[in-house]
DNA sequence: TGTACATCAGTGAACGCGCGTTCACTGATGTAC
DNA sequence: TGTACATCAGTGAACGCGCGTTCACTGATGTAC
C-alpha cells in the first residue's frame, strides 16, 4: 500500500494539459468559422483543414458535430450572459430605466459583433440539430439578469411591492385571460420580483420586445426603416423601462 | 401580309398551360419541402425526385434552387399578407384594439401553422442565399396591414391627429434621441398615419412586439414560461395596442 | 388534310464538390518496476 | 537511471452520402405551308 501517485490526483499531467489545449484551439477555431460563416456552414472537416490535422484527428477532442455545436452554443450563452450581468453589475445603484437600457445596450452590443452566434441562439433552428438539455441552463443567463434589475427596482422602493393576485389594469383595458393569469402564477414559482403579476407581465413583454427588436435589425426587417439602429434601440427599451411597473 | 396568328396573344397555347402546370407543381413540391425540413435542406434533387422525373429536368423550369427560394420567399409573403388583410378587413369599423389583436392573431395563426416558412421570413437567413430585392414589396404587406389598423384609427378620431413634431411624451421620460426622431421624420414620408411622431413609434413598437413575441414562441425560447402561447399572445399584443398613441 | 421542319420537355450520365464518420496503423509520450 | 510496456495523439485511406449543375441525346408536340 503506497501513498497515491499524482494520477488521478488534481495536478494535471502534461498530456492532460495538452488536451485541453488543443480542444480550446479546436472550439476557438470552430467559432471563429461560426461567426464567419454561419452555424449551418460549420464542418469539422473545414476546421481540422485550418489547424492543420487530419479531419479524423478532430475526433479525440469532440464527439461529433452536434457535440461541438452544442459546446458552442453554451460558450455563445455564456459570454453573452457575461456581457449582460457585467453591465448589470457596472449599473447598481441606478434608477431601473437607466439600468435596464444599460443592460439592453450591452446585450445588442455583443449581437451585433457576434451576429452569427445571436442568430445561433435566437434565430431559427440549425437543420438536423436538436439542443440538448445542456443547453437550457446557460440560456437564461440573460434573462436572470434583467429580472434581477427589477429585483432591485422593488427592494428599492421603486416599484412597488405586491403579491400575485394584484393585477391593477387600466379601467377601459378587457381582464387578461385565466390563462394568462395561470401562466403568470407559475412563472412566479420561477423567479419571483416581489412585485405583483402586473410587474411580470410588463418584464415578459420587455424581453420579448428587446429580442424582438434585435432580430429585426440583425436579420434585416428594419432595413430602409430606421436609420440609426442603435440609437433608436436604446428609445425604444427605454420606453419599455418605462412601462414596467407604470 | 397576314392577320396576326394566335401565337403572341394572350391566348396561351397547351403548351404554355401544360409549363405553368408543372411549374406550380415544382413550387408545391418544394413549399412541402420546405414546410416539413426547413429552408436549408431544400434540394432540387429531393423535389425531382418526388416529382418522379431527372433531376436535370426541374431545370426547364426553375433557374436554380436560388431562384426557387425566392419564389417560395415571395409565396409565403403573400400568404401571411393577404391572411393579415383579410382579418383587417373583416374586423373593419371596430375599435383599434380589437383589430390589431385580430390581425396579430392571423398572423400568429398562419406562422404555428407554417413554422418553418415564418423562419424563412423571419429567422436566421439561409446559409448562402442572398434575398434578391424581388422580396421586399411582398414583404411590407404584412406590415401595411397594421399600418392600415392605425391610419384607419386616426381618420376615425380614435387617436388624434396630428403632425411630426407633437411628439409629447411623459414628463420625467428624457426626450428622444435626435437620430430617432429624424428616422421617424423619415418614416413619415413612406407610412404616413396621420397621426404625430410619437403613435408612429409606438407603432413600430407594437409591429417588433409582435414578431418578437412570435420568433421567441416559435424558436422555443419561451418553452416553459409560458404554458399558453396563444392565450398569452392576445393579451401581450392587445397590451401594446392599448399603448397606441396613449 | 398531309407533310417537313422547328420547338421543346424530359432523360441519363457525368463532373466535381464537400461532408461526417470509421478504422487499422505508426510513432511519440508517459508509467511501473 | 534504464528498460519494457501501455497509453494515446495523429495519419491517411476509405465508405457512403447527397448535392447543384451541365450536356448531348431522343422523342413527342406543335407550326407553316
Amino acid at each position: 500500500m503506497q501513498t497515491p501517485t499524482t494520477s488521478g490526483s488534481t495536478m494535471r499531467t502534461a498530456r492532460e494539459r495538452a488536451r485541453a489545449e488543443v480542444r480550446a484551439e479546436i472550439l476557438a477555431t470552430a467559432r471563429r468559422h461560426l461567426a464567419v460563416d454561419g452555424a449551418a456552414a460549420l464542418s469539422l472537416r473545414a476546421v481540422a483543414r485550418e489547424l492543420g490535422v487530419a479531419s479524423s484527428a478532430v475526433y479525440r477532442y469532440v464527439a461529433s458535430r452536434d457535440e461541438l455545436l452544442t459546446a458552442l452554443i453554451v460558450a455563445a450563452y455564456d459570454a453573452l450572459g457575461e456581457a449582460a450581468e457585467a453591465a448589470a453589475q457596472r449599473s447598481a445603484g441606478a434608477p431601473l430605466r437607466e439600468r435596464w437600457v444599460a443592460v439592453a445596450v450591452a446585450i445588442r452590443d455583443w449581437a451585433v459583433a457576434h451576429p452569427h452566434e445571436y442568430a445561433l441562439l435566437y434565430g431559427s433552428p440549425v437543420p438536423g440539430y436538436a439542443a440538448p438539455t445542456d443547453t437550457v441552463v446557460p440560456g437564461t443567463r440573460v434573462s436572470l439578469a434583467l429580472v434581477g434589475l427589477v429585483r432591485d427596482a422593488v427592494a428599492a422602493g421603486e416599484i412597488p411591492r405586491g403579491d400575485a393576485t394584484d393585477v391593477a389594469r387600466g379601467a377601459d383595458a378587457p381582464p387578461l385571460a385565466d390563462a394568462t393569469v395561470a401562466s403568470l402564477r407559475q412563472l412566479r414559482e420561477l423567479i419571483d420580483v416581489g412585485a405583483d403579476d402586473r410587474v411580470l407581465l410588463d418584464l415578459l413583454l420587455g424581453w420579448t420586445q428587446l429580442f424582438g427588436l434585435l432580430s429585426f435589425e440583425l436579420f434585416s426587417q428594419t432595413r430602409g426603416l430606421v436609420h440609426d439602429h442603435a440609437a433608436f434601440f436604446v428609445d425604444a427599451v427605454g420606453e419599455m423601462a418605462d412601462r414596467i411597473g407604470r
